[in-house]
DNA sequence: TTCCATGCTTA
DNA sequence: GTAAGCATGGAAC
C-alpha cells in the first residue's frame, strides 16, 4: 500500500480503520491519542540499558509514524506526547485525573505493562482482539491483581523492555512469591526465609536489581502534562480536515463509506432489553445437604425452566464420570451440587468435602430431570444427555443453547460454545476451566478442583446457559428458525446420542498387523531415500526436505507456499517424479504409509474404549456453517477409501458375531438436489432415467454417444459436475484437471450453454445471499455471508462460492438428518435390533443381527429415500444404495 | 506448553 | 472451486 507519491501507507491505513471504528463504536466524552515522543525518557537516567536493545523500526515504517498523527489531528482528537516520557506515564497520569472525577476510562490498547493501570473504572480494550481487559485477564497473564503487577514485573523482569528483574524468576514464580509475602519489599525482606537455595541466593544478591526494575516498570501517574483533561473533548462529527487527508492518503474505501454518511454509532438490536439484575460469576449456592438440595429442587419446580448443566472428570462423554450438578432457575440464581468431589489429596491423606450422597441426590433430582413439565436447558446437551444416561437419567424435554445459536448465526463467525457467545452476548468473560484445574501437567480434573471455585465456575455456566436461552428463544420463533431447531436439531440430540454409545466394534489384532506392516514399508522406503539423497534427514520435516531436493540435489521448480518455502505436496513430488525422479515417488508413498499408520492404525487402536471394545466417535452438531455434523475423536468420517492400501483399514471394522455391517449411502444427492433448485431440466430428466449422471453430462457438453465413452471424457465431465456443487471457477478447475485456465473456461462456458438453468441458479444464490446476507437450504436452514459484500476480490468471491455451495451441502445435510430422526422409530415399529451406528454425510452405517440384513435394507432404504417427505417434494428421484458385510470395507 | 504452517484423509 | 479433523515439525511463548 503506498501513496502516489511511493509513500508506503499501510500501518497509517491500519490506524486510520481502527480510528474510525473506535470513534463510531464507543460514544466516549473525552478521548486522547497518545504517543512515545522519543527514545529516551527519565528510566535512561535510573538505568541506560533501558529498552537498549530495542531493533530500529522498519525502514518503510518510520516515515509513517508522523503521517499516523496527521491521521489523529484529521479526527480533530487532541495528540498527545512529552519528550522525556512514554506514553504510558502520560495515560497513567491522565487516567488517575480520569478517576478522580469519576469517569469511567477505558485504554484501548495491547500493552501489558498498562495492566497495572486497571482498577475500578478502569479497564482496557485490546483494539486488535476486540477484547475487553478487565482484572480476570490481568490474572490470567500475571497471576496477580492488577496492583501487584508492578512487583511481579520487577521480579520477573522483561527481556524485550530489557528490565533486568531478577535471574531464574519468571512470571510464575514471581506470582507464587508476591502471593505469598504481599509484595516485593516484604518479599526481599525476608528473603533469607526462602526454601530454595538457588532462589534465596538470586533474591538477596538481585535485590537492589529488583528495587531498580520496580522503578522502571511502575508507571508514573504525577507527570505534569500540558493539556488539561478537560480539553479533551471528543465530537463525533466529521471534522473537516478528514476528508482531505483520506483523499491524500487515497484511502479510498474510508472515502467512499464518509460519503454514504456511515460514520455514526449503530445499534445492533440484541442489547438492552431485559437483565439489568445480578451480576454473573458470583453470589451462587453450594449445595452440600439434603435440605438445601430439597428446596433448589422446589424452586426447580416453580420456575418451570432451569438450566443444568454436569461437571465430570472428562471432557470425553463416553469416558465421563458425573462429579457435580449445577442448576439455575432465574439470572443469577444458581448452585452447584458437588457429588463424587475428592479430598485434596495431601499428606493427611484423602478428606473428600462434604457433599450429598450421589446415589440419595441423583433418587431426588431424577423425577425432576425426566420431568415432562419441566424443561432442561442445556449448553451442548447431548454430552450432559450422555453423563446422565450413565446414571440411570433420561433427560427430558430439553433444550440447547448451543444449538439455538447454531441455527440462527452459524456462518456468522465466531464459535457457538459458551465462552465464545458469553462474550459476544453478555460482554462477560466467563471463568475457564483452566482456571479452575490449571493445565498441562499439573491440570486436575474436575472433582480434585476446590469446592469454593467448583461452585463459581460449575453455577456460572448454569446462570448464562439461562440467561442466553431468554436471548435465544424469542429470536427462534422472529427469525424463522423453528422448524430447523424443532423439527431437526433438537430431536437429533438423542438420536446421536444413541449412537455414539454403541460405537462400532473394530479389530484390534488387524490394525496392529496393519501398523506392522506400514511401518515396515515405510523403514524400507526410508532407508531408500537416504541412499538416494546421500544423507540422512527427516522426511516428515517439508522444510529439511524442500533443502534436500531444491537445494541440494538442485531438481527444478522452487519457492511455492505463501511463507515462501518450498512446497513438497503431493503435486509437486508427483511432477518431479513424472521427471523421472526416484525420491520423490518414495517421499510419496512413504507419506501414505506413515499418514496411515500414524493417523489410522494407531491411533484407532487407542480409542478403543476397554469397557465396551468398541469405538465411540463424538458428533459436534455445532461446527460446520453448512448444517452437517462433524465427528472428533476418533473421526470416523475421514477414514480412508480411495487406495487399496487405505481401504484395508476399514476391514477393521466390523460387526458382532451373528450380525453383519450395512451402510446404505444417497446416490448423487448434492447433484439431485442442485437439478431440484435449480430446475434444470436435462439434469432433472437424466435422473429420472436413471442415467450415469456423469456421463450423461458429458453426452450433452460434447455431443457424444454415453456407449463407449472415452473414459477421459466422462473424468472431465465429473469434475465439473463437482464445480457446480463447489461454486466452479475457470482456477479451480483448471487445477483440478491440470489443464489450461483457458481450457477450462471453455468446458464452463459449454456446460453452462447445455444447462442455462444452472447458471442461473448461481446467479441468483449470489445475488439473494448479497440482498438477504444469508442464503438458505431447501428446509429453511439459514447460512450467514457477512463477506458477500466485501471489496476485496477474493474474499467476496469465496463468499459468492459458499453462497452457490450451502444451500446444496445443507440440503442434503438436512435430509439425511431427517432420515437419522425417522429411522430409530421406524426400526422400533418394524420390531427391528439394527442399530444405526455411523453417519458420514450421504452414508448410513448399520449393525444387523444376520437375520435382518434384508428387512433392514429395505427399510433403511425406504427412510431415507423418503426422507423429505411430507414437507417437500422434490422433483428428482432420491435413490439409496446399500452394501452388506462382515467388515466396513465389504459393506460400502 | 501453545500456536501455526504444511500436508493428507473423507464427503 | 465447498465442508470438515488430525498428525507432525518447528517456532514462539
Amino acid at each position: 500500500m503506498t501513496r502516489p507519491d511511493g509513500t508506503a501507507v499501510n500501518a497509517v491505513f491500519g490506524f486510520t480503520k481502527m480510528l474510525w471504528r473506535f470513534t463510531e463504536d464507543h460514544n466516549a466524552d473525552l478521548l486522547a491519542v497518545i504517543f512515545d515522543a522519543g527514545r529516551f525518557t527519565f528510566r535512561n537516567d535510573i538505568y541506560p540499558e533501558y529498552k537498549a536493545h530495542r531493533p530500529e523500526p522498519p525502514e518503510d515504517l518510520r516515515p509513517q509514524f508522523s503521517i499516523i498523527r496527521e491521521a489523529v489531528r484529521a479526527f480533530d482528537l487532541p495528540c498527545i506526547e512529552m519528550p522525556g516520557f512514554e506514553a504510558d506515564d502520560l495515560i497513567a497520569t491522565y487516567a488517575r485525573h480520569a478517576v478522580e472525577q469519576d469517569y469511567e476510562v477505558l485504554i484501548v490498547s495491547s500493552d501489558k505493562d498498562l495492566m497495572q493501570l486497571i482498577e475500578p473504572g478502569v479497564s482496557m480494550l485490546d483494539p486488535m482482539k476486540s477484547k475487553r481487559i478487565g482484572p480476570d485477564e490481568c490474572f490470567e497473564k500475571f497471576g496477580v491483581q492488577p496492583e501487584k503487577v508492578v512487583d511481579v514485573q520487577s521480579l520477573a523482569g522483561d527481556s524485550s523492555d530489557n528490565v533486568p528483574g531478577v535471574p531464574g524468576i519468571g512470571i510464575k514464580i514471581a506470582a507464587q512469591l508476591i502471593n505469598e509475602y504481599g509484595d516485593l519489599d516484604s518479599l526481599l525482606a525476608q528473603a533469607d526465609g526462602i526454601k530454595q537455595t538457588k532462589r534465596r541466593e538470586n533474591l538477596i544478591a538481585f535485590a537492589d536489581q529488583a528495587r531498580i526494575s520496580r522503578d522502571l516498570v511502575r508507571l508514573r501517574r504525577d507527570v505534569e502534562v500540558e493539556t488539561p483533561l478537560e480539553e479533551l473533548i471528543f465530537n463525533d462529527h466529521h471534522p473537516d480536515n478528514l476528508r482531505p487527508f483520506l483523499e491524500e492518503n487515497g484511502f479510498k474505501s474510508l472515502l467512499a463509506k464518509l460519503n454514504e454518511g456511515s460514520h455514526a454509532s449503530y445499534d445492533d438490536g440484541e442489547a438492552g432489553d431485559d437483565d439489568a439484575p445480578p451480576p454473573m460469576g458470583s453470589g451462587y449456592s453450594l449445595i452440600d445437604d439434603e435440605t438445601a438440595l430439597d428446596d433448589w429442587i422446589a424452586k426447580a419446580y416453580a420456575a418451570r425452566v432451569i438450566a443444568v448443566d454436569t461437571e465430570t472428570d472428562n471432557l470425553d462423554a463416553m469416558r465421563a464420570q458425573l462429579v457435580g450438578i449445577s442448576m439455575a432457575t432465574a439470572p443469577g440464581e444458581a448452585c452447584y451440587i458437588p457429588l463424587r468431589h475428592k479430598g485434596s489429596d495431601d499428606l493427611m491423606g484423602p478428606s473428600a468435602p462434604k457433599q450429598v450422597e450421589p446415589d440419595v441426590a441423583l433418587a431426588k433430582l431424577k423425577p425432576l430431570l425426566e420431568d415432562p413439565r419441566i424443561l432442561k436447558i442445556g449448553h451442548n446437551m447431548k454430552y450432559d444427555r450422555l453423563i446422565f444416561l450413565h446414571e440411570g437419567i433420561d433427560i427430558a424435554p430439553i433444550d440447547d443453547t448451543m444449538l439455538m445459536s447454531y441455527v440462527l448465526d452459524a456462518g456468522k463467525g465466531g464459535g457457538h460454545g459458551m465462552d465464545d457467545l458469553a462474550v459476544k452476548m453478555f460482554e462477560h468473560n466467563t471463568i475457564k476451566f483452566k482456571d479452575v484445574c490449571g493445565t498441562g501437567k499439573s491440570a486436575i480434573t474436575f472433582d480434585y478442583a476446590p469446592l469454593d471455585k467448583a461452585v463459581d465456575y460449575a453455577a456460572e455456566d448454569a446462570d448464562i446457559t439461562l440467561r442466553m436461552w431468554r436471548r435465544l428463544a424469542p429470536r427462534i420463533a422472529k427469525e424463522r428458525a423453528t422448524t430447523i431447531y424443532q423439527t431437526i436439531e433438537r430431536p437429533l440430540v438423542p438420536v446421536l446420542c444413541d449412537m455414539e454409545r454403541a460405537g462400532i466394534k473394530v479389530d484390534r489384532g488387524l490394525l496392529q498387523q496393519l501398523s506392522g506392516e506400514f511401518a515396515e514399508g515405510a523403514k524400507a522406503l526410508e532407508q531408500q531415500v537416504y541412499d538416494l539423497a546421500g544423507e540422512e534427514f527427516n522426511l516428515g520435516s517439508p522444510k529439511q526436505l524442500g533443502h534436500i531436493l531444491f537445494d541440494k540435489m538442485g531438481l527444478a521448480g522452487g519457492k511455492k507456499t505463501k511463507t515462501g518455502a518450498y512446497a513438497t505436496s503431493v503435486d509437486v513430488l508427483d511432477e518431479l517424479a513424472a521427471q523421472g525422479h526416484d525420491l520423490p515417488r518414495k517421499i510419496v508413498e512413504w507419506r501414505q504409509l506413515t499418514k496411515l499408520k500414524s493417523t489410522y492404525t494407531d491411533a484407532l487402536q487407542e480409542q478403543i474404549d476397554p469397557k465396551t471394545g468398541r469405538v465411540h466417535t463424538s458428533y459436534d452438531m455445532a461446527i460446520a456453517s453448512t448444517g452437517r455434523l462433524s465427528s472428533t475423536d476418533p473421526n470416523l468420517q475421514n477414514i480412508p477409501v480411495r487406495t487399496e492400501e487405505g481401504r484395508k483399514i476399514r476391514a477393521a471394522f466390523i460387526a458382532e458375531p451373528g450380525h453383519k455391517l450395512v451402510s446404505i449411502d444417497y446416490s448423487q444427492i448434492e447433484l439431485r438436489i442442485v437439478a431440484h433448485m435449480a430446475g434444470e431440466e436435462a439434469l432433472i430428466a437424466a435422473f429420472q432415467n436413471g442415467e450415469d449422471i456423469h456421463a450423461a453430462t458429458a453426452s450433452q457438453m460434447f455431443g457424444v454417444p454415453i456407449e463407449g465413452m472415452d473414459p477421459m471424457v466422462r473424468r472431465q465431465a465429473k469434475a465439473i459436475n463437482f464445480g457446480v456443487i463447489y461454486g466452479i471457477s475457470a482456477y479451480g478447475l483448471a487445477n483440478n484437471l491440470s489443464i489450461a485456465q483457458g481450457d477450462a473456461k471453455a468446458f464452463i462456458t459449454s456446460y453452462f450453454e447445455r444447462f442455462p438453468g444452472i447458471k442461473a441458479y448461481m446467479e441468483d444464490m449470489k445475488k439473494l445471499g448479497g440482498e438477504q446476507g444469508y442464503v438458505s437450504t431447501l428446509f429453511g436452514r439459514k447460512m450467514a455471508l457477512p463477506y458477500i459484500k466485501d471489496k476485496n476480490f477474493a474474499r467476496r468471491g469465496f463468499a459468492e462460492r459458499q453462497a452457490i455451495n450451502a444451500p446444496i451441502q445443507g440440503t442434503a445435510a438436512d435430509i439425511i438428518k431427517r432420515a437419522m430422526l425417522h429411522l430409530p422409530g421406524a426400526l422400533a415399529t418394524a420390531k427391528l435390533k439394527s442399530r444405526m451406528l455411523l453417519q458420514v454425510h450421504d452414508e448410513l452405517v448399520f449393525e444387523v443381527p444376520d437375520d435382518e440384513v434384508d428387512a433392514l435394507i429395505a427399510l433403511g432404504r425406504d427412510v431415507m429415500e423418503r426422507a423429505c417427505e411430507p414437507l417437500l417434494e422434490l422433483r428428482v428421484p432420491l435413490v439409496a444404495d446399500a452394501g452388506v458385510g462382515m467388515t466396513w470395507k465389504e459393506a460400502h
